[in-house]
DNA sequence: ATAAATTAAATTGTGTACAATTTAATTGTA
DNA sequence: TACAATTAAATTGTACACAATTTAATTTAT
């Protein structure tokens, strides 16, 4: 045990993290293609179908991204119809992302996207549901 | 049970994998700034201190990335004195990455990295082992 | 032996990520 | 009430990621 190298590839909890977080979001690409999003928008679109209407910074805590990618990535979206972007009149500051109806018509297009993930991953019951709480104990601690 | 919608993003498997990863690795930022690394440049030395040499595409398959993300990172690392990149004499097509003194004499500074990660991560021993497997496991189903 | 197919990197173009800075609006305080 | 501090987005600049294409070298099949 005193050969143990903490700076073998295979020795880090961070790499598997990282290459199976884009491995598997690699795998939405075909799906989110037919409805003309990237991973980022769809998971943006996300919090809009059941928010209706979110500030940016609101947005950017639940998807742990900051304006820097938002902002651009809002432009696109309202680009494409799925959403409004306008300043809140109480506060200037804010720029409130609301849904249009193009966006509400959009979730039953994704609807079946879970699943077909799901399939392709392959992961059992128990070790799905372990995972996930491992990966929220994370980020809480973080 | 007839309610369960499967966007919400809370019910995703997907998002906390993608944001537990972007939030892990930005933990490393100030300590890969005082080697001058990213995190993607950190984990490719990691291959080059155990292999000493190889080919990108063996490399890129070792960290799930290709060429497009690998020529100009090599690039860079090549011009920070950390690695050599040269054309192979018995197949012109493959390139090859090998790794300097300077280089070599870089792992002494990163030893400390893991450990430090670690602590911040703060995952007992069974989440850690856990994680792990699961995450192989999803790598090698997918 | 040579043309077609295959292979490995590099290149091109788009879209994030994110640190750091800037801009503009609002709030707290002397 | 001014003015400093704070806040929210936007902007800027760097570095990935990755699909798709190109270039050049090698292999395969005729």
């Amino acid at each position: 045990m005193e050969n143990f190298d903490c700076l073998k590839l295979e020795n880090q909890l961070c790499f598997p993290l990282y290459a199976t977080s884009r491995e598997v979001i690699k795998r939405y690409k075909p799906f989110l293609d037919e409805i003309d999003l990237t991973y980022t928008q769809y998971i943006a679109m996300m919090v809009l179908w059941e928010e209706k209407e979110i500030n940016v910074k609101t947005l950017g805590e639940k998807l742990f991204l900051d304006s820097g990618t938002l902002t651009p990535l809002l432009k696109k979206l309202e680009s494409k119809g799925y959403i409004e972007r306008k300043r809140s009149c109480s506060d200037e500051r804010n720029l409130i992302v609301s849904i249009t109806k193009d966006g509400i018509l959009l979730k039953e297009k994704a609807k079946i996207i879970p699943s077909k993930i799901g399939k392709c991953i392959n992961l059992n019951e128990e070790d799905a549901k372990n995972l996930y709480e491992i990966l929220y104990k994370i980020l809480k601690n973080i």
